[in-house]
DNA sequence: CAGGAGGAATGAC
DNA sequence: GTCATTCCTCCTG
């Protein structure tokens, strides 16, 4: 297989996998991952980890160079040891002392692998909208539109009044309970959008050309949750993690995904880019 | 029983 | 033609 082949990935991602490289790449991604699946073909790879509240675990198992927080990390002693990063803080992660902090940085780090799947449908929106990506900065008018075409791309239901003279700020400081309140139809949905949004502005806030050759083992610690998210995002309502776990699988014989060493249930390990 | 592996059909692009 | 999804069977722990 060529090796330029290798490295795209087309799960979709306008997410994971971005229109045709994906999961997840471009302008940012080439700064973050300068080497396929750099940005536009490195964001197939991490599409499938939109977990807006972090249900998998995903550990960087090694990097080139260490990302600057990269000290915060617990580092797996061997493969059957990676962190594990809950989703809503269910419970200590295994193979780590299980300090709150220590997982809230572990989800930080989750948050950036996972929306650098999503950086190019964001930049592109934000073309199409004419609206800044960090939704702290947008107007009312911004928000508007945002959420127009959130509905319009997911096809939710039309809630833009519900969110009325709201500003970007205003958006960004709400939890996901007044979402619903606002809007019990998709509020959970336009909140998990949003927190990618989020997401995406922190990580191009920090995200630096060393975090190249990044490998990494993760683990899926919610499948059913997981499988919701991803359906979320593909706009799959019958996604499960059986047929999750079957597009995964298409990928090793890509090269772009495999078990690890030490195989455990619920465990895959990205490939390492030659 | 849940998860892993992979074949085959299907539809979108 | 490629890819992701869907459905399926079989295997394993």
């Amino acid at each position: 297989m060529a090796s330029s082949d290798r490295h795209h990935v087309y799960m979709d991602y306008p997410a994971f996998c971005h229109s045709q490289v994906v999961p997840w790449i471009a302008e940012e991604h080439a700064k973050v991952f300068p080497s396929p699946p750099s940005m536009p073909e490195c964001r197939s790879r991490f599409d499938m980890f939109l977990a807006e509240d972090s249900a998998w675990l995903v550990q960087r198992a090694e990097t080139a160079t260490p990302p600057a927080r990269d000290e915060d990390l617990p580092h797996c002693k061997e493969a059957g040891q990676c962190p594990v990063i809950d989703s809503g803080g269910r419970g200590p992660c295994p193979g780590t002392n299980g300090q709150v902090d220590v997982e809230d940085r572990c989800l930080e780090q989750v948050h950036t692998l996972v929306v650098e799947e999503v950086l190019k449908d964001i930049e592109t929106a934000c073309k199409l909208l004419n609206i800044p990506p960090d939704p702290v900065e947008w107007s009312s008018g911004h928000v508007q539109k945002w959420l127009l075409w959130t509905e319009h791309l997911y096809r939710l239901p039309q809630v833009g009044r519900a969110f009325q003279d709201l500003s970007g700020s205003n958006l960004c400081v709400m939890s996901e309970d007044e979402f619903r309140q606002r809007s019990s139809q998709c509020g959970d949905v336009l909140y998990a959008h949003l927190d990618i949004w989020k997401s995406a502005a922190w990580m191009k806030e920090r995200c630096s050309p060393e975090a190249h050759c990044f490998i990494g083992i993760f683990k899926i610690e919610d499948s059913a949750h997981v499988a919701k998210l991803w359906g979320i995002r593909k706009n799959r309502p019958a996604m499960n993690y059986d047929k999750l776990s079957r597009s995964i699988r298409q990928y090793y014989k890509k090269g772009i995904i495999k078990k690890p060493d030490v195989s455990q249930r619920l465990v895959y390990q990205f490939v390492h880019p030659v």
